[in-house]
DNA sequence: CTCATTTACGGTCGTCGTAAATATG
DNA sequence: CATATTTACGACGACCGTAAATGAG
């Protein structure tokens, strides 16, 4: 049950369809088929009922289809999570201070520290 | 980012020992490494600062953690969303009626329905 | 020297494409 | 018969183990 995997068959879900799905995706579409199908064993359970005219969720994958995209959310979530620790823009600040009037400033910040979060 | 190396990932966050965390998946140790290294590779970030005596987190596996929990426990939940449709735990209900007083129920029914939705 | 991580290497399985087969309306 | 899904098959890479190499204290 990875991302990839996931991605298709959100894909399908929305499309109805394995063609339009694949190309959404840039993928062939016999894979989609595999996938699917790899999907459904992994979960013991049919995701879609499918003939060649017709494609449409069963109960299972009505219930996953939300939960597929939750994931899918909280994956790019944490991935931007990692992105802004990387780059600095989240996580602890060193500051350095140089030169004689620095001693005053820390104090005073040291102050303003104290007394906001007492 | 599978969900297995979030938990291999996880693993040797809680533990900050790559070899304890091995026997707590059953994974040979240096499959670990490789698993957070292309982990690392695809985020573009360190997530482990290491010597052969001291595993810690960078900001960026500290930035990743609470994340990674959140995607392993969404993707539980996933799981059993699935179980519970396959198993008929949740989702639409089928009722069918057969014999002479099914008509009389059956109208019952419906009006109760209609007058508690409206 | 010892303990822990990493690199090297190999077998097996999953990915993903193209081409042929199958099934439905 | 036309259109859509599935199966067959093959190349490539990922997974995951064992054994050897590397590095820190």
């Amino acid at each position: 049950m990875d991302a990839q995997k996931l991605q298709v068959f959100v894909a399908v879900a929305e499309e109805l369809h394995f063609g339009r799905a694949a190309d959404r995706l840039h993928l062939a579409q016999p894979y989609l088929s595999r996938s699917v199908r790899a999907l459904e064993a992994e979960l013991g359970a049919d995701l879609f009922r499918r003939t060649t005219r017709k494609v449409e969720l069963t109960p299972a994958g009505t219930a996953l289809l939300p939960h597929a995209r939750a994931l899918l959310a909280r994956t790019d979530e944490a991935r931007g999570a990692v992105a802004a620790a990387r780059d600095g823009r989240s996580g602890r600040v060193r500051i350095s201070f140089a030169g004689p009037s620095a001693h005053v400033v820390v104090g005073q910040l040291l102050a303003r520290c104290a007394s906001s979060t007492h």
